[in-house]
DNA sequence: TGAATAGTGGATATCAACATCCACTTGACC
DNA sequence: GGTCAAGTGGATGTTGATATCCACTATTCA
């Protein structure tokens, strides 16, 4: 993958997020149903609040939630957040008389993410949760062509 | 970067012998112009012979150039063959329903690795060095807005 | 044939990403 | 205040990407 475990992790834990706003989630109840190791999604959790996007309550019937509306999130700044797009400003080799005059090589690989990058920042959480498909995002589809949204179910 | 250091390196030792063919050169030579490590660019240049970019000479007079014109060339087949593009086939999660059909959020992620893809299978290492620019690939600039070719020149 | 050049490939070292562990703090509820 | 649930953060372990080392083989040239 061109992206990071971490990054996927952190998508998936904003998805789960975005698809049951309301009530706060516990770090289990994300790490079981986006199959993340518990401790680790703890700490990609963490990097999310540091970024806000996501914020924290402790003790009983405690969790995480959304700081703000899926509409407001987009997958760029969730990837951003634990993981950022490092884009290529001047010439890896360090040549001084590149400076930020790429030469066509480095400039051709900085297009590549800076498309990526376009895509994504034009792409929120809410979107991806509309899309229509078969597959709901995190859970295993149902018959009726439309996955469940809450007990067991998985994605 | 979203591309591997060992892509990166893959890409100017082509460039590289792209810019010198006719002329073997040594691992040590590649090494020393494109500012990546002696002996790991050696590793790097042995799996770009595995895919048959390049071919290798033993001995006096020996080193590497590249089995084919710069035409025949891709940016993606320099970085499939030392760090292929993973494309997402199936669901990451393991959701048996899922299967080819990815989910929304997976579905983008891919989008998005296709279009590197594209981009990249759409363009020779001989677009690169003929693209018009004051930056040649690997080699410091010159006052006349065009690098010099040969010579102690870096890059 | 001998000496020098240069790639080959296996072993090892280093480092960052990924993952785990656990003692501590915070907050809800009784 | 006591107890339990739940996030916090530092320490540690694991693994794969990156990097280094070196003995060996192939090739050229005298």
């Amino acid at each position: 993958m061109i992206f990071s475990q971490t990054a996927e992790y952190a998508l998936r834990a904003i998805v789960w997020l975005a698809d049951h706003d309301g009530a706060a989630q516990t770090t289990q109840q994300i790490a079981a149903a986006t199959h993340v190791p518990p401790d680790y999604l703890s700490k990609v959790l963490q990097a999310l609040g540091r970024a806000d996007l996501v914020r924290s309550q402790r003790g009983l019937g405690g969790g995480f939630s959304l700081t703000r509306e899926p509409e407001a999130i987009t997958i760029l700044q969730v990837i951003n957040a634990v993981d950022p797009l490092k884009r290529i400003t001047t010439c890896p080799l360090g040549l001084k008389t590149h400076g930020k005059n790429l030469c066509p090589l480095h400039r051709k690989l900085d297009d590549a993410t800076a498309a990526i990058e376009e895509a994504f920042a034009a792409t929120s959480v809410a979107e991806v949760l509309r899309t229509p498909t078969n597959s709901h995002p995190l859970c295993e589809a149902t018959v009726g062509g439309r996955a469940a949204k809450q007990g067991s179910s998985r994605g």
